[in-house]
Formats: structure tokens, sequence, C-alpha cells
DNA sequence: CATTGTGAACGGGTTCACAGCA
DNA sequence: TGCTGTGAACCCGTTCACAATG
């Protein structure tokens, strides 16, 4: 039996479907139809019934699909069945933002740990956590078993911070660094730079 | 004379080129082969030629291209070469965040006006911004000739405050909250989740 | 000789259209 | 009737391979 791996731009809406599914539950509703999900996202229905259908049939013909079970099957699926400790390197402005946010609760994640190098940040709390010094980061880590972390350092020590993280055992980095971290094959990285996404904006409105 | 319109698709490729290459200016090289940007972006070297060359013939064989020039040409492409004023709704940590940051001098955008609905929040000062009341938003926008925004209030409020924003004047948003924004045709909308990206990643960590 | 620009080939993601089923 | 699941057709982005060139 070979199993086709799911293409990965399938895999990166499934988060999209999740999301969207929440917001529905808590909208009351019990069953979405492909084409309801669809007009939500500005996907066509087909899209979504042939992601969905690379990993189960789990709708009902003349009624769609059941909200409460296509949640569980997609977070089954994301592995946010349980939830993921994650910790976060930078106690900046940015660092602070995460660390207080509310939303991760319930969506598969939480802060359990904040490191900086800055002394005058050692020490405080932040969010939930105590910002703790990056030099204990290695053994740490590798004693808690954590692997995704946040990344909110600055540009200049974002790859030797990633390649740190990656010795403790961390293998998912998500890089709020406007620079491309080069890291061994296997890690997973993900990058945010709002900026990207303006620049892209901007292409379209013409002058 | 029909042009073919560039697929979105190498559009969004462009700003993490130019990103790049502005990198590369400060580590002091003066032309950048399409083999050595793809190494360090993870992206074939056809590619590269292949997108730079929709926008004209900016390289020299032999020798590849000039940085300085080609990061004209993208900033001109890109509509960057002025900066744009863009406004920041929502004052909580993130926006704070996002006001403070250094980040946005040279790529093209600055923060000019900051709003929030909460009394406590307005007329303080943030980054160099005073809070705003989000009552006069709808005026203060319009007069400024301000089309970008960047939202970062409550997901319950998103909605509604990206409608005002169209109704000021604004074109082009990128929503911070964990919602899909529904707007009219021809507004510009991208969005930053960071737990859409986590869960992408998760997928991949096998149990 | 290294590297670009590009037509052609390729591959794969999206849409179509419909059988099948509640 | 309404909607899913899916093979087939279609479309489009990527890669290939090479002529052209400084």
């Amino acid at each position: 039996m070979v199993k086709i791996p799911i293409p990965d731009i399938v895999v990166s809406r499934l988060p999209l479907y999740l999301q969207m599914l929440q917001l529905m539950q808590l909208e009351g509703k019990l069953s979405a139809s492909s084409k309801e999900m669809g007009k939500r996202l500005g996907i066509s229905a087909a899209q979504i019934r042939k992601d969905l259908s690379q990993f189960g049939e789990f709708g009902k013909q003349g009624t769609g699909y059941s909200i409460p079970f296509l949640i569980d099957q997609l977070r089954d699926i994301l592995n946010v069945k349980k939830t993921w400790d994650i910790i976060l390197v930078g106690a900046g402005d940015l660092g602070h933002a995460i660390a207080r946010y509310q939303g991760f609760t319930n969506r598969g994640f939480r802060v359990a740990m904040v490191f900086d190098s800055d002394s005058d940040k050692i020490g405080k709390k932040v969010g939930n956590c105590t910002v703790e010094d990056i030099v204990n980061l290695k053994q740490r880590v590798h004693e808690s078993g954590i692997r995704v972390a946040l990344l909110t350092v600055p540009s200049s020590s974002a790859q030797v911070v990633a390649e740190l993280l990656v010795q403790a055992g961390v293998c998912a980095i998500l890089n709020y660094a406007p620079i491309q971290l080069s890291l061994p094959p296997g890690i997973q990285v993900r990058n945010t730079d709002p900026i990207l996404q303006l620049q892209h904006m901007t292409y379209y409105m013409a002058r």
C-alpha cells in the first residue's frame, strides 16, 4: 500500500478551514456545505470537497458536513488535538504582544517559556511566563521536550538563535525577522513579515 | 498592444527578492546571479530568471544582476519608491508593537496615524503617534488621503472596522484578526495569523 | 566561460461535470 | 432535490535545455 503524500498546498488550506469552522460553530451552526464554506473563504466549492476528500469521506450527500465532526477530524489531521507548548525567543514589543495574546488557547498552542538575552528583561514577568536567560535555553528546552518556537529577535541575531533552537531539539520555527533562515532539512520554518504583504498589495495600487 | 497580466504568484515573490537584495547590498555585494539568489531563497534559478524577465531584461549574461539596479527596478514595480503612509487601527499590545517597530523605514511604509475606541488609550502616545478616537477615523483618513491600513482590533470588531476603513477610502488592509473579512471587490486584503502557520507545521510533525 | 532570457516540455493543481446517495 | 466524491479535462506555473551574449 503506497500512500501518495498530500500536496503541501492542500495542507496549507486545512488550518483555514478549521478556523472558519470554529467560527461557524460559535455562530451556532451545525453543518456546512462546501458551497457555503467556499463562499466564505473565496475558494471554489469543488476545491474544498477535493481537499477534504483526500483524508476521508467526511460529508453527507444532501446535507453537507457536520461541523463538530469536521472540526474534530481537522484537529486530528493537523495534530492539534493536544496543546503544543511553544517557546518564545525575544521579549521585545512583539514578543510581549505574543506572550500576552489570548488567542492561542483552543487552537492548539500555549506559550510555555520566554527567553531573552537582555539582562534588563530577564526575570521580568511577560504574560504567564518569566523571561529566562537565553544562555539556559538549550538545556531548558531540551529537558522540556518542546519542539515549536516563535522567533521574535532582531534580524541580526535571528540566524544564530535559530541554530541554537535546532540544537535544543526544536523542529518548527515561526520566524518574525525579515530574513531568510538557513537551517538543516527536516526543520519546519515559516516566515511572517508584514512588509512583504504590504508590498504585494501596493503592487496593485495603480498610480 | 495587449498586456498579459503578471500572475499573482509571481508578484508575491517580488517582495521576497527585494528583501534579499537589500540584505545582500548591506553585505557589500554589487551583483547577484539567479543561481545565488535561488540558493538563498530555496527557489530554482530558472524561476527567478523567469519571474524577473516578465518585467524587463535586468540581467547581464556572464555577470548576473546589478544589485542596486535590480533593487531600483523592484521598488519601482512594487510602488515603494515613495513612502506610503499607513494607518493602524487597534492600539492593543500588537498595535503598540507595530507602531514602535523600526523596520518599516526604507521598505516603503510609515505608520502615520493610530486609532482606537478605548477612551483609556485615546490621547496616549504610541510610537510617534498619538492615539486618536476611532469616531474621527473616517474624516481624518479621508482628508489625509491614506489608502493602506493595518487592522489589529479584536476579531469581534474586525469586520465592522474594516468596512469603516473602506468608507474612509482605504483600499489595502492587512488584517491581523483570525477571521475572514468580507469586503467589496477591488479592496486588497491580506491576512496574518500565526496560528495558521503553526498548524501548517504541526501537520508534518509526526507523532 | 558564466549566466541570462525563453520557447517547449512537463507536472500538477483546479475546475468541470456527473454519477451516486441521503 | 441538494450535495458529496471523483475521474477527466483543462489550465497554468515550473523546470528544462539551449541559443545568445558580455
